[in-house]
DNA sequence: GCTAGCAGTCTCGAAAAGTGAGTGCCAATA
DNA sequence: TATTGGCACTCACTTTTCGAGACTGCTAGC
């Protein structure tokens, strides 16, 4: 068989490797991805155009192991790639993918189908990431904080009792229910709701903190009564809650298609992390940190957490206009398709960001 | 070993079966519901106080796999009981359990933690049910159109382009963005705004279709251009969405603990149907038609679905007010403790639906 | 520097053998 | 007539054994 159309000929330079040395590690990786059975001599030399015998190729691999690249199961079975090995080969040796007009297409028509409202959106996009990546998707939903304040509604339901409602630009409705101290004008209540809403709306809601609502209501004559600001601030922080983020996931059940899996502990731990989902939510921010909006790779034991070192996790950030929202995260075995996987959560997180873009309220 | 205190000594008369054969039938059950082993006869004679000997608990055994309520795994095997011995352990057999009032009382607190929000109410009865049942979740959560409307504001957004809010007395708000032909006077809305609340506040949302909301709108004057009216129409038929119920699982790791799931097929054809929603939904709904409030329970072949036919699955609905809002069940292996089950999905139903009343808005 | 050949290592799967729980039946018994 | 002890038999499950196959590392020769 002839040299695989996914394994380029010419390959980038990597530093520390030699022409050779950096195919070798290149179609171990390919072949183990494709394959998931320890890859040996003889079937490189078989499946890829090499031109030297398998004994050179063994002398090589050996080579590789020795420096950190491979890893051998057991003596007698073929290499496997380390963390090291999968590093190197997203980083510099593997060919950078792109999804197909007509697998985009798809994509795009599917979150048309969404319609306008925030939470079927992101709930779409955890379904669509699942289906498409045939592996585990995680969403961290759109944080409060970093939504603008669009309109505010403050209503009397009873006695010392008012309803407050919020909405924001992203389509996010929030209600607050208020108990003031005294009972209070519904005209009162329009005319703050009114001036809130001239002062503060097209604001972040993170900044609506108590000194600006303050600010608006005390300018108000006949003065509110100080219980009924508080109510409004509160509710203002309750909305806000930027310590309660909603994570999403999908497509659990791929997991026990890949071999690797197959093993109740790891499934179980994995099950659980999904359960307790506050370590995965950590996991999955760290990621993004640094603000990148390029799929990043962790891989392994880069996790740092026992329980997924046999995984991987890619992670980009969402936006709505130019504010970042959230995370998409795909976890799968170490052994993924790097390049499909990081040009599918890209084109996923665009369209994402497209329509979610396109959806904002004016 | 003597008599198990949770299998008594008095039985509840079964007319088809003589006393020692409904002890018999209750005993494997329990052991087996206990060990996930098939019960032989020495087993029952050992730790059961049954007074005869081991040939004549198997010949018992025999009359009563005959008869349909036990089966043999294979010849050599101790017996199991069948859907038939389930069935009749849970409707004549099985002691009534309640929950003890210390765990009882853990439940409510944690209901407490939950606030205001009837989402994160759900939620939290989704996580509690899972974590206390150690058992799949399922939650059917509350339909819109059984929920009673409270209040509604069109908020002008652009020309064009108005958001209309709608309050319920859950306290959940839905928005809904309406592009009227032309456009609209700010005024006009909140005159709309106050017209539909002082008519239609405290109607459910199934009863605001067309003509009740074009009954209140028609009568003011100005009149209101007649796509705003549309809009508004619609955006209660969106609301509503009686068709699309959120459904929410929890502790899908608990599977994994049983014996009977530890089978990569059955495990696959469980997630794919917690994935595909749907399906669960559909049957979930119809084990709560009767509009009992006890709980249901349906055993293997009952539920008529070949993929969970080795499970078992027990429902109840939840309340807010006295009006059903959506179900609780707990999907788990069909031998699984009833009794238990039972009793904790009644007290999580009649905590869950005494604070959803709790914090209905006035 | 590369290669062919070979001995050595280790996993995996199938086959074989042994183990034990549990049954059904029968003749004896109260 | 219901019950019992005894016994032969069955069958899944476990352990062991064994051979095949995959791959390596090494060495000597090109």
């Amino acid at each position: 068989m002839s040299a695989n159309s996914n394994v380029p000929e010419s390959l980038p330079r990597v530093p520390e490797l030699d022409k050779r040395k950096a195919y070798i590690l290149t179609t171990v990786v390919y072949e183990y991805i494709a394959t998931a059975e320890p890859v040996g001599s003889a079937t490189l030399t078989q499946k890829y155009n090499l031109g030297v015998s398998s004994a050179t190729i063994r002398n090589e691999m050996a080579e590789l192991e020795a420096r950190g690249y491979l890893v051998q199961p057991h003596t007698s079975a073929g290499r496997v790639p380390s963390d090291t090995g999968y590093r190197t080969y997203v980083d510099r040796l593997m060919p950078a993918e792109t999804l197909g007009s007509e697998e985009s297409g798809r994509l795009r028509a599917e979150f048309m189908r969404a319609g306008r409202a925030l939470d079927e959106i992101v709930e779409q996009a955890t379904r669509l990431l699942a289906q498409y990546s045939q592996s585990l998707a995680v969403v961290v939903a759109p944080s409060k904080d970093s939504q603008t304040f669009r309109h505010l509604q403050l209503i009397w339901l009873a006695e010392r009792s008012v309803l407050m409602v919020v909405v924001t630009t992203a389509g996010v409705t929030e209600q607050h229910v208020i108990e003031p101290a005294v009972n209070v004008d519904p005209d009162d209540l329009t005319r703050a709701s009114n001036a809130l809403n001239r002062r503060l709306s097209g604001k972040l809601l993170a900044e609506l903190d108590r000194t600006a609502v303050s600010d608006v209501l005390a300018a108000m004559s006949p003065p509110l009564h100080a219980s009924l600001v508080d109510g409004v601030v509160a509710g203002f922080a309750r909305v806000r809650r930027p310590e309660e983020r909603r994570i999403l996931f999908g497509g659990a059940q791929h997991l026990l298609d890949q071999p690797e899996f197959r093993d109740f502990k790891k499934l179980r731990s994995i099950l659980d992390l999904v359960e307790e989902q506050r370590t995965l939510y950590h996991v999955v921010l760290e990621s993004i940190e640094r603000g990148e909006s390029t799929p990043s790779v962790r891989i392994g034991g880069e996790l740092e957490l026992d329980d997924i070192n046999e995984c991987s996790l890619v992670t980009i950030p969402y936006r709505m206009g130019d504010r970042s929202l959230g995370v998409l995260a795909i976890l799968g075995a170490r052994r993924m398709p790097y390049g499909r996987m990081m040009a599918l959560i890209a084109a996923t997180a665009d369209h994402l960001s497209q329509h979610l873009t396109d959806v904002e309220l004016p």
